[in-house]
DNA sequence: TGAAAAAACGAGCGCTCACTCTGTTTTGTG
DNA sequence: CACAAAACAGAGTGAGCGCTCGTTTTTTCA
């Protein structure tokens, strides 16, 4: 899957910008109706658009506040302003209020660090940079559905499981390719690549997991960036 | 506090042995019973001491499985064998079996981890590794008790989640306190030691988070151990 | 051994939940 | 302006929740 919305390649924005315009609750939105036309009943596209967005984003916000399961119809009907019966012509039940948001995060993840600019490829090292600044970037643009797939992930119907675990690994797996190739030509020492892999992930996610953390003690996201970067990269540079 | 049951100082066993004695359901549940002696009605501590363990065992297996606020005290009293009205000789509600084991995980973390050999503060890269290896060694232990934790402590009463919070910052200081040594001893280069601390915490913890791509994947403790030691050593190491 | 004390039991209470259903309002169109 | 069709409103429903309390079972010890 491809984010139409994002500018790619050497002319694009600054990071930070062509992931806003892709990453707007509007835009994920038109993506998640997309997704389940067929569980939606509300016909005119612009109407379901906006009102999915008023009631996910009303999801993500008392989800995060109180837990997924907490949070009860009757609230979400007064945070997103709508019925409890108009709730239902935009999901079937509760769960897959969880699978639209859950997929989708898992989807567009994987979109965007695919989506590297061209001429990456061969330089590890900046394709390495890229990735990382990236990954957390896009989870602080989009942070509340990232905290909330993380958070709400488990103790969920099998498929949504799967899924889940199946990002993570795909994920894994692009900063392992990478990681392999630096290997390949000689500017990374990795003895254990996969697991390097591994230990780099929990970095990245730890911005979203404890950004309150983060916040409290006033540490902006350069330099969070800068930080991982150069930790991942003095641990694995070339002896 | 102190785990008076860890032998520690030079001549202890090596530590998963150590850990287990201390951190066997038993013995946790006999602390715990110690802490709340006015909330549990029953008299006897052998009884009750037993019965608790049932109760939490039980707590952390349902828990870890569909999540604390879907498990239903009807459950609970299945699985741990009491009935729903003998529950209640031994929490007052729902809640406070929350507290309790999240103050006991953050109490035995604390107490563990502070609980160094001698010797070790003359010698910041031994007593890194140490920290990294017990650590990991102790959520192995107690893993149920450490993935409860991590993914209950969210959307629950403020004291409990400032608990939580507070223990997170206590073990951070802890490492940053060693690698503050380590750079006065000229035998670490670290350009931001609090960011590292708070760097070094989301490899500890992925282990258990994550246990189960770790199962899967077939990688032994002493491999995920070694891992994270190198990793760590290396962007840390002195240039 | 028998009665008092301790512990365990489990149906039942009040309440909230996810979800439904029917009547009303809004919208688009000839 | 008329009139379907689309969209929304919100009281209602049964299931299931946390928690209680009168009763029964087990333990204790003179």
């Amino acid at each position: 899957m491809r984010l139409s919305e994002v500018p790619n390649g050497r002319d694009a924005p600054p990071p930070e910008a062509s992931l806003r315009n892709a990453t707007s609750t509007e835009a994920i939105c038109a993506r998640i109706l997309e997704r389940h036309r067929d569980r939606v009943s509300v016909r005119k596209p612009h109407l379901a658009t906006a009102n999915l967005a008023r009631i996910i984003e009303a999801v993500l916000k008392l989800s995060n506040r109180q837990g997924f399961h907490e949070m009860s119809l009757r609230d979400l009907a007064k945070v997103s302003g709508l019925s409890m019966g108009g709730l239902y012509s935009y999901f079937d039940n509760k769960n897959t209020l969880l699978v639209m948001i859950l997929t989708e995060v898992s989807e567009t993840v994987e979109a965007v660090l695919r989506d590297a600019p061209a001429g990456l490829d061969d330089d590890p090292i900046a394709h390495l940079r890229w990735l990382i600044e990236t990954h957390i970037r896009l989870t602080e643009t989009m942070l509340p559905w990232f905290v909330f797939a993380f958070m709400e992930a488990k103790g969920f119907p099998a498929p949504a499981r799967a899924l889940a675990t199946e990002s993570e690994l795909a994920t894994e797996r692009i900063f392992a390719d990478v990681l392999a190739r630096g290997v390949a030509r000689g500017v990374f020492t990795i003895p254990d690549i996969d697991l390097t892999a591994a230990l780099i992930k929990p970095l990245l996610q730890d911005w979203y997991v404890k950004r309150a953390k983060y916040r409290k003690r006033g540490t902006p996201i350069e330099t969070y960036v800068a930080g991982v970067i150069a930790f991942v990269e003095r641990a694995i540079a070339k002896t």
